[in-house]
DNA sequence: GCATGCAACTAACAGCTGTTCGTTTGTATA
DNA sequence: TATACAAACGAACAGCTGTTAGTTGCATGC
């Protein structure tokens, strides 16, 4: 009977929805099996449900998790003094970061989520926007200041959202430039060019 | 007996590939089914069997066909006797147009891609790799002729190609601002930022 | 009117899917 | 040593998967 080594600081259930992680941002959420992740954990499929009650609830968990983190970050920013290209970059910064540090969760949420299902399905859809919405608003004040370019507030949104997906091919890549070497250059590319 | 419609200009393969295409896109290759596609398409899952070979040779028609039209058009863009800041920005907009016009087809070869087998797959994703390497000499160009910030230039075609995708997201939004407004505002934001 | 062939059908396949069941095992506590 | 409980197991489920086989219907060319 082999036991699922949970480390020192974690359920086993963390250590499922771990390599859970791993595979669904390897294989896909759908093609993953449940056997798949039994094998990567070292267990039968059977045994993985004295832990978790569904597949799907792993999904809720990695995207969750994820779209908290986000959440919190942007409370945090937008309660500081700063500028508001100042906040943006301090946005566009953490995606980066969160990108090096947890990209396999960041991928796995932002590619697999239409696969949850309601209410999660929408609670996770309506936060998505509201998020986007928040850092629209925030670029919005930014050009009635004359901070910032008058440009399509919603646009930038789009493009420093998914410029930093862009991160995962760099993990994947062979000549690596350093972590931090990349941070500033995207927020040299994506930042500089929004100034007024 | 109902009979695939296919349209004056169109093989029934292609109508069943077009069908594929809406499907992948909004399901994702794995959990799209042939029975739904044969729904979609309004016959039974076997009968697609009489113009098709597999599944994944659906997959491969849309990702080949888009990879191609790339291609084929960063040629063109080499040829030119354009500034390399030019280029880049060319190869820019065809990117949004494609996004305009053809979405679901230049998303599902972007996401689904994986699911392709061998020889397919690393052929794909060989010439994925050659296409970004392209770009990459191009702005690597444009900077020792000192057009371009002096910036990483893989990192300029990771932001800017995946950038584009967030285009995805336009298309279901509701306050939609024009395509030809938001390829200008992608533009501004991207190359301004890239010049010298 | 008859043959040809394309393209549709129904039925079935073997294999995989997520999940449940009842049982057994191992370990910690008393 | 006995008890209790968490956590593993093998077997099985109903349903879905891509795909094949064999058959039937319909339009076309002779």
């Amino acid at each position: 009977m082999a036991k699922i080594k949970s480390k020192t600081n974690g359920t086993k259930k963390e250590v499922i929805v771990d390599a859970a992680t791993r595979l669904f941002r390897e294989k896909g959420f759908k093609a993953a099996s449940m056997r798949d992740l039994a094998e990567a954990v070292g267990v039968e499929a059977a045994s993985l449900y004295n832990h978790i009650q569904s597949k799907e609830e792993l999904l809720q968990e990695i995207c969750f998790k994820v779209a908290n983190a986000f959440n919190q970050k942007c409370d945090e920013i937008e309660a500081s003094g700063l500028a508001n290209i100042r906040k943006v970059e301090a946005i566009l910064r953490f995606h980066i970061q969160q990108m090096f540090n947890h990209y396999e969760m960041v991928i796995v949420a932002d590619r697999e989520w239409r696969h949850l299902s309601d209410p999660y399905l929408s609670n996770y859809h309506n936060q998505r926007r509201a998020y986007r919405k928040r850092i629209a608003g925030i670029i919005e004040e930014g050009i009635s200041n004359k901070e910032i370019k008058d440009v399509d507030a919603p646009t930038v949104v789009l493009i420093m959202l998914h410029a930093v997906n862009g991160i995962e091919s760099w993990h994947r890549s062979k000549e690596k430039i350093s972590p931090k070497q990349l941070e500033e250059n995207m927020v040299l590319i994506m930042i500089e060019g929004l100034k007024a």
